[in-house]
Order: structure tokens, then sequence, then C-alpha cells
RNA sequence: GCGCCUGUAGCUCAGUCGGAUAGAGCGAUAGACUUCGAAUCUAAAGGUCGGGGGUUCGAUUCCCUCCAGGCGCGCCA
């Protein structure tokens, strides 16, 4: 709230310094960028400042220091603060008034508040992530996706969006039917001896998905009776019978089965998703050929070919017997297949299709979060979303989140991991061996543009090495604080006035006051950036603050004139305490009331 | 070869769409529990911000170039 009312106060201000000074342009003109306001480190630059009066300077042709000048007494005058001084080259360095200071502890205590101020215009948006193919279980890498699109979809919604949270199962296509002889494979293995020269032929050359969980499926399939039919059961057998008298059956129990594991995993993993989104219904033809939802799309945007033309929006032209979209016109490296010329669709044309729905669903924002090998993808997808924007004549947002690599490490050593072959730890054994808080922690403590060094013995240590208990402990630290009050007969009042808070004032209280004002700031820039990070590191820093203040300031005092000191300082920590609760929650990640 | 990401303290990383003396944790060093929880705190140490140019009153930040690492460049998904 702060910064809000430090904004609001230099525009008024400047708005009539303009005018005054004859300048034509208003604000939004001069700095596009908005007026810019810093929090300063250190000591003695103010409680927040702004190098406003030097962005002006070149611009209106006169030294920042006169502006500054001119300006700081008009902005002296609010009540909001208690000095304003210029500073070095002419930043305008501001002090809050005490008023502001209890006024803005009484807005974070009040239980009707919700700590984070909605942002302006509320957008409908989809938010797709982890998406991971149903040919195996989760791993570390897509753990980290689920972690950040989890958070990432609080944030949104906490900053007063409408989110809807997607998982797009690709689960058509030829990966499928490699899991079914994969499967297939391992269940022959079950029961008799399989030649080499047998597999490669049953595989045509390519290499199958291993791994203990194909296996397990394989026996399941034997275990279960009445799954496959004697005839399928003896084709399956022999490597003589057609593959589509059989392989269907295996492919669907896997797919079944691994699925089933996945949302498994994000259940445990606290990760629910609004809408599971099958590839297969974009395929699927209810009348005739032609009529799955990749063609219709295809055939739209075919027949809107030449307005695309004239918009310079990708248009679709035949080449070598296949369908090309020319992607090109808006920066990607090729144009793109969307029909080959065996008459196959490809997965970029079902994508197209699938982003279609999503517009026609009515979001105006979708956010796909995808992992970094994909980033050479987006731009065909940005051109096919660009191209049916216009189609359907509807601003649409399109905006890829890329999620870098996540590597393991154990006792110092690097695990390796490779998913074809079946070497990988999966999401489970680390939130089996790590637990959920500290692994969602541990994924959001760097930005998700960085490659991230995921420690499992760091990750299991209590200490600050894995500062999700850092933070916890802080909130764990005020719970127990309240408890005591209680224990000594101090009642802990739900509204607080001005009054309650009249003791506040010395440096170490202020400090904390205004930094727990940023929280929606944060927010706010996490919605906006799509950077998690940040509200990861505000947490461990105000756990850190809160940390220091307790251990130097004595918050229960038994001396009766302490009364008011004792219960300003209950009222900042309550205030810490609804803030971590929130910021946690916002993470995914709980707020224990011990530990 | 082209494109994207990354390069900041011994290690892992922050660094607010160009701002004041570049920050934090870990590790290593030295300390603090009779008092609200020591899963905490305190002190001091640690830097050619990969190299070199440029733009600017001001560059870790923007531009160019070079070096190093990762990833991607299918009528695969």
């Amino acid at each position: 709230m702060l910064e809000i009312w430090v904004r609001d106060a230099i525009s008024d201000v400047l708005r009539s310094y303009l005018k005054d000074i004859g300048q034509e342009n208003d604000i939004a003109t001069l700095l596009p960028k908005g007026i810019r306001l810093e929090f300063p480190k250190k000591e003695g630059f103010g409680e927040i400042s702004t190098p406003l009066a030097m962005h002006l300077s070149p611009l209106l042709k006169i030294s920042p220091r006169k502006i500054a000048e001119t300006l700081s007494p008009a902005l002296a005058s609010f009540p909001l603060f208690r000095s304003v001084d210029i500073a070095g080259p002419g930043y305008l360095n501001f002090t809050f008034s005490e008023e502001s200071i209890r006024e803005t502890l009484r807005k974070i205590l009040d239980p009707h508040s919700d700590l984070v101020v909605p942002e302006e215009g509320k957008r409908r948006i989809l938010l797709e992530f982890v998406s991971a193919n149903p040919t195996g279980p989760l791993h570390v890498g897509h753990g980290r996706g689920a972690a950040y699109g989890d958070a990432l979809s609080r944030v949104l919604k906490a900053a007063g969006h409408d989110v809807t949270t997607e998982y797009y199962i690709n689960d058509a296509g030829n990966q499928m039917e490699m899991l079914g002889r994969s499967t297939c494979l391992a269940w022959r293995k079950l029961q008799r001896t399989v030649s080499e020269s047998e597999e490669t032929d049953f595989l045509k050359g390519a290499t199958p998905y291993k791994g203990d969980y194909i296996r397990e499926i394989a026996q399941e399939m034997i275990d279960t009776p009445g799954l496959l039919s004697v005839e399928e059961a003896r084709a399956a057998l022999d490597p003589e019978a057609p593959e589509s008298s059989y392989l269907s059956r295996f492919t669907e129990f896997s797919q079944d089965r691994i699925m089933d594991g996945i949302r498994e995993d994000l259940r445990q993993f606290g990760v629910p998703f609004d809408v599971f989104f099958s590839e297969k219904v974009l395929h699927e033809k209810k009348e005739g050929e032609g009529s799955d939802a990749i063609s219709r799309w295809i055939g739209r945007i075919r027949e809107a070919s030449a307005d695309a033309r004239e918009h310079s929006v990708p248009d679709v032209y035949e080449s070598d017997g296949a369908l090309w979209l020319r992607t090109t016109v808006l920066g990607d490296d090729k144009d793109r297949v969307l029909l080959r010329s065996d008459g196959r669709l490809t997965y970029f044309a079902a994508d197209i299709a699938y982003h279609a729905l999503k517009m026609e669903r009515g979001f105006d924002v979708l956010i796909d979060v995808w992992g970094a090998d994909h980033h050479g993808y987006i731009p065909r997808m940005d051109a096919a979303v660009r191209t049916l924007s216009r189609l359907l004549d509807r601003p649409v947002e399109f905006r890829v989140a890329l999620i870098q690599l996540v590597s393991l490490v154990r006792d110092g050593r690097p695990v390796s991991m490779s998913t074809r072959g079946g070497e990988f730890v999966t999401l489970r054994e680390v939130l089996d061996e790590v637990g959920n808080d500290a692994t969602r922690f541990s994924y959001l403590t760097r930005s998700h543009e960085s490659s991230l060094e995921f420690d499992l013995n760091k990750a299991k240590e209590r200490s600050m090495d894995n500062p999700v208990y850092y933070v916890q402990y802080a909130h764990a630290r005020v719970k127990s604080l309240l408890r005591q009050a209680d224990a000594r007969g101090l009642p802990i009042p739900s509204v607080w006035t001005a009054a309650d808070l009249e003791s506040l004032g010395e440096p170490a209280e202020r400090d904390l006051v205004r930094f727990l004002d940023r929280f929606s700031m944060i927010v706010n820039d996490v919605s906006r950036s799509l950077e998690v990070h940040p509200l990861t590191e505000y947490l461990t820093d105000l756990a850190g603050r809160y940390h220091h203040f307790y251990f130097h300031h004595r918050i229960l005092s038994q001396e009766p004139q302490d009364r008011s000191l004792t219960f300003a300082r209950i009222a900042l920590s309550v205030a810490v305490g609804r803030v971590l609760e929130k910021g946690l929650g916002l993470l995914g990640i709980s707020a224990p009331d011990v530990m």
C-alpha cells in the first residue's frame, strides 16, 4: 500500500508541477515506464526513494537537482511522509510518518483484507503445465514444472484472475504404440525367452521404454484374468501374428496404468488440475473422414488462407505433396508441415487444434509451461496462435514459460538420468525421501529459466541450506509466541485499532512493517512476470528479518508499563504470521503451527 | 553453422524493465541458550560481475564481439 500511496502522491505533485512549467505532455507520455520507486538497502537513503528527477531532467532540460528542489516541499506536505530529502544527483528520499506505518500494519492485520491487491482487468487464463507424455512416471524434471505451474496458478488467482489449470495428455501417435510394444515385449519375456532378432523385428529397430514400471504393468496383465482374450493372448505371443490383432490392448492398458500413476503422483504432490485434456479427443472422427477437430481447424485455416496473406499472417500452401503453414512470416526458421505427404497429420497440427479449442473456450490468456528442450517450438506455436487469433477475430495473449533442466546431486555426485533407458529418479522417490514442502521449496528457489541443481542430501537437511524449514520455523515461532501470550492471559484482539499500535515506532519495527507491506507488490510482480522465485526469496528474507527481530527484542514483557509495547509487538508478530502463511500457501507449502 | 538459455564470493544462487558503497545462504573462522522455541542469532572474512569494445551523467543490467557450458535446429512427439 505504501508504494501505491507514494506513487499517487508523486503523480499528484508532478502533475501540477508540469502544468506550472508549461509542459504540454502528461506523465504517461514523459515517463512511459512509469515513476520508478526504489527500496534502498542501505540506511540513510530514506525508506523509499525515486530517481525521478534524473529521469525527467533530460526531457525537461532542467537540472535534476532543481526539479527535486521544487517537488520536495510539495511532497513533504503530505501526511504520508515525515520527511522528504534530496540526495546525491537528485534522488528524492522519503521517510514515512508514524501514522502511515501504523495504518499499513492495521491493513495487514485486517482479517477482511486479502493481503494482495487485485490487479486491474480480471482475465480468463488457461495455464497448461506438466503435460508429460503418459509413457512413464513423472520424474524430477516434471516435478519442477508441477511445482512451478501450481504455485503460479495460485498466484494468478490471488492477483484476481480467473485461472483454469490443465494437463494435456499426449496419448495419440506412434509413441503410444511404442509404449504398447514395450509392454508387450516385457509381457512376452515374462513367459518365454525372446531372441534378439525377434526383439529387433518386433520393435522395428526403435528403442523400447524400459524400467521396472513396464515390467510391472506386463506382470499385472498376466495376473489379471480376462484382460486379453484367448485369441489375443495367443496372437501376442506369436511373432507372425499381425500387430493390429492385439497391440491396442497393451497400449491402452499401459497408458491407463501410467496415467493413474501420474495422477497419483500429482495428488501426492498436492498439485490439482481442473482439466485433463486428452489429445485423442482431437482425433475422434464422429461423422466420418475429416470430421475430427484437427482436420476441421486445419480446414478453416486453409479457407482463410488468402485473407491471412493480406494481413501478414501465415497462409497454408502445398509443397512436395504435403500441406504447410507459412510460419516464417512471423519469424520461424522454416515453414511447418501440417499434413504429411502420406496423409497423416503432424503433432503440430494437433497442437494447433488444441490451442484453437482453448481460445474457443473463451480464454484470453494462454500460458504454456514447457521443458526447455522445446524452446525451438515456440516460434511456430506463436505463429499458429496469431493465425488463429486473426481467424477467430479474438485478441489472445500467448505466453510460454520454459522450465530449465533439473540435475540431481546425491552425495556430491550427479545422478544420471535418461527416460528411455529407464534410469531416472522419479518424482515419487524424491517426495518419499525429501517430503513435499522441502521438495517444492527447493524447486522454487531458483528462476525457472535457470537450470537447477537439486541436492538430495541438502534438501533433507534441516538447516539454512534448506530454507523451507527456516521460513516454516518463523511461522511456528509466531504461533508459539501467541500460545505463550494466551497462556499469560494476554488477550489477542481480532480487530486491531490504531491505539493498539501506539507504541510502535522504533526502526526495527518500522522496517518490518514496511517489508510486510511489499508482499502484495511481490505477488503482483510474479503474476506479471511469471517468475515465481522472487516470492520464495521474499519469504526467506521476511523469515530472516523476523528471526532477527525476535532475537533482539523482548516481545512479551511482564512489566505493566510495557503493556502497550507488548501489544504492538504482538500485532507485528501476528502480521508476520499472516504474510508467511499466505505466502507459503501461494507456493503450495504448509505453514505449520508447531514443528 | 544458426537460434535460445546460462556465466556474479570457495559452492548454490539473488540482484527491482540503467541508479547511490554489487547482496543472501551454505562452507570455512570466532562467538551467544537461567528469560517469548538455538530448526535461532552475532561478528569478521570472501568479488577484474567470463574477456574486450561501445552507448550513457551513471552499466552486473542495454548494444557489438570473442570465450566457456547447457539445450534445440524432423513430413518425430
